[in-house]
DNA sequence: ATCCCGAGGG
DNA sequence: CCCTCTGGAT
């Protein structure tokens, strides 16, 4: 576990490489694509993903609509992000939910979209932070998993991994220190096959060498 | 064989 | 904390 220096440290390494990170998601902005995104997202590759979401979005993009789609319909759509019959069944639970419960909307509060069928923690915050754009510090794989190999957080749950975070992070670093983590864990420090020689902070890293750790 | 933007239940 | 779900790419 790193101390406060050596969080400093690293935050001051990403800002050096990247000092404005205007950084947006490939993703869609629209909370119901982000939602249905974060779904489909679950054990599985993002390419297949993002695939499946255009299949599907291509035949209902709003909750209502996807409420109204048989389930064979939507299954056959998002083949490609695998796991077809339980995410169909899942994604049709919660376009219904949305309809019943939320008269049509994606609620615009962790509680709200918790309250979701299938909808837990990180994809409430995932939808929060990249298609409402709150100040929410989305603790997903990517950035739970780089915060424990670097050291920034020792916790062993993404929540308290997330209070860790907001009470280590220097002030001055803002949303860009989230960004940062997001990225840099999809891109260079992923799970499978962590990129260490393309690593910036590979001299700062507790795991370096260790690589395939936590 | 094993991993992949995760939820829900025991 | 553990386990299951169980498709598709590598």
């Amino acid at each position: 576990m790193l101390d406060d220096a050596g969080v400093e440290a690293v935050f001051e390494r990403f800002a050096t490489a990247d000092p404005d990170p205007d950084w947006s998601p490939k993703g869609p902005r629209d909370p119901f694509k982000t939602l249905v995104g974060v779904v489909l997202s679950a054990r599985t590759q993002g390419v297949n993903t993002e695939k499946a979401a255009r299949q599907l979005f291509a035949l209902a993009d709003t909750p209502g609509a996807l409420a109204a789609l048989p389930l064979p319909e939507i299954a056959a759509r998002i083949v490609p992000a695998g796991l077809y019959n339980q995410k169909a069944k899942g994604l049709k639970a919660m376009a219904e939910a949305l309809v019943r419960d939320h008269g049509g909307r994606v609620p615009g509060t962790r509680e709200g979209l918790m309250d979701l069928p299938g909808v837990g923690r990180k994809s409430a915050d995932i939808v929060l932070r990249f298609a409402l754009r709150h100040p929410v510090c989305a603790v997903d794989t990517h950035v739970f998993r780089v915060s424990r190999r670097l050291g920034l957080a020792a916790s062993p749950t993404p929540d308290k991994v997330a209070d860790e975070l907001a009470r280590r992070t220097p002030e001055r670093f803002g949303m860009g220190a989230h960004l940062w983590l997001f990225r840099h864990g999809r891109d260079v420090c992923r799970g499978r096959r962590p990129r260490c020689v393309a690593c910036l902070l590979e001299d700062l890293c507790e795991k370096n060498g260790v690589r395939d750790a936590v």
